[in-house]
DNA sequence: CGCCCGCTGTGACGCGGGTCACATGGTTAA
DNA sequence: TTAACCATGTGACCCGCGTCACAGCGGGCG
């Protein structure tokens, strides 16, 4: 069986929800429910007042991302399993600011505010856990935020696609098969600017494409040129 | 007197520090070290490996910086009295990712990592509290990133304009008096671009400036901006 | 006093990358 | 098959803003 309990045994150890003591895990999980979605499908929708759950990942991968005053697409980041979204509007319970959709197939768990909070409340173990996460974020963000304004495209589009190396699978796939114009909704790049990219990191042998497929031949170089610039 | 307690008393009724059992405040004033800084003094410095402590802000105002891989500062964001700053480090007992320095005169508590974290252990509000600030900052920090991407200069100077009112003061006056270095590190511009936007806004009357003051005339025509745009 | 230093204004120049326009190829539906 | 659609490649253009260079101006200090 694949219960919700049986995935989050499968999950890194530090992961929230393992955090948990059993009986309020059973409590935590009574309460919510759990929810299959197809790539493409949306979970959280911009805009949205009654933002009245958190969503954990269970398994796949969730894009989070929003429609800026320009039109644009701005894709903040992308949650692995083990990971918690939409907690935010619930802290500070202001409308939802992002969209979330999966990226590919995947299961989550969705924690109605009430029981997730008390849950919390009652174990202050995995509210430092949460707080953890929080700061992450933000000391993530910082990261992007630096990158924006001090690197060309090259770099911007390198720690991109870093953040997206998926790190159980080896030799640098990706968590999913990004289109260009996602990458640069991430990167903050036109989709012309990944494709003229890419065609020369290709031929750097930095990256190879199989098909639609993207794969990642030299992630070092990448994590450099992500963290230092275009020379490193 | 100006105890620590009474300027917690004066601070904003939902501020962290005010949510705190009178005992437990008590108990944690007891360890901490109350600070006097002068505008220009460094409090915690990008890089430090032991950052045991966090900074509450009791009156005046922080600068939080980092220099970037290119040698450029940038100024995240600038703290109010109410305000926490540096418990990210301490949350995830990572390194210090910023500098953080007086912006003017202030007064700060430095709260050693273990009390702190004791005192918030044992006051799931305080920490629901302390969670909500940080959801905050991911908050105006997704607008930061937003801004940068979206919007030309124009705009971006007016995001960190309105970001720098002061909110107690009436009459839009600044929190300090920003160089046009400094604003041009905070909206992430060159100060030669801040300079002609300047000039351009006190002859359109939206900002003026007396000696080295800077006055915002018509702070809604700069939210507006910050919003939506150049052409609001 | 004269000197230096930091902040400020302003012109000229160059380039990175966004935008537009169009071509190609692969995939689905009629 | 043809048509419609979408993701991708690529060239040409253009303009915003960073950079460089320099000038004026206080203000502090020897």
């Amino acid at each position: 069986m694949d219960s919700p309990k049986d995935a989050i045994a499968s999950l890194a150890p530090d992961s929230l929800l393992r955090a948990l003591e059993p009986a309020q895990l059973e409590a935590l999980l009574d309460r919510a429910s759990p929810r299959s979605l197809e790539a493409g499908d949306t979970i959280i929708e911009q805009g949205d007042e009654d933002g009245d759950f958190a969503v954990f990942v269970l398994s796949g991968g969730l894009k989070v991302s929003f429609v800026s005053a320009g039109g644009r697409e701005i894709i903040l980041s992308y949650c692995r399993p083990g990971e918690l979204v939409g907690e935010i509007a619930l802290l500070d319970s202001g409308p939802r600011t992002a969209t979330v959709t999966a990226a590919v197939t995947s299961s989550v768990l969705l924690l109605p505010s009430r029981s997730f909070l008390e849950t919390l409340m009652a174990n202050p173990d995995s509210m430092v856990r949460v707080m953890r996460e929080l700061a992450q974020r933000v000391r993530q963000q910082n990261l992007v935020i630096e990158s924006d304004r001090t690197f060309s495209a090259g770099p911007r589009l390198a720690l991109a696609l870093v953040r997206l190396i998926d790190r159980e699978e080896g030799e640098g796939r990706l968590l999913y098969s990004p289109s260009q114009s996602d990458l640069g909704a991430f990167a903050g790049l036109s989709r012309e600017s990944v494709s003229r990219l890419l065609s020369e990191w290709e031929n750097r042998g930095i990256v190879s494409r199989e098909g639609r497929e993207l794969r990642i031949c030299d992630g070092e170089y990448l994590k450099l040129m992500a963290e230092f610039g275009e020379e490193a």
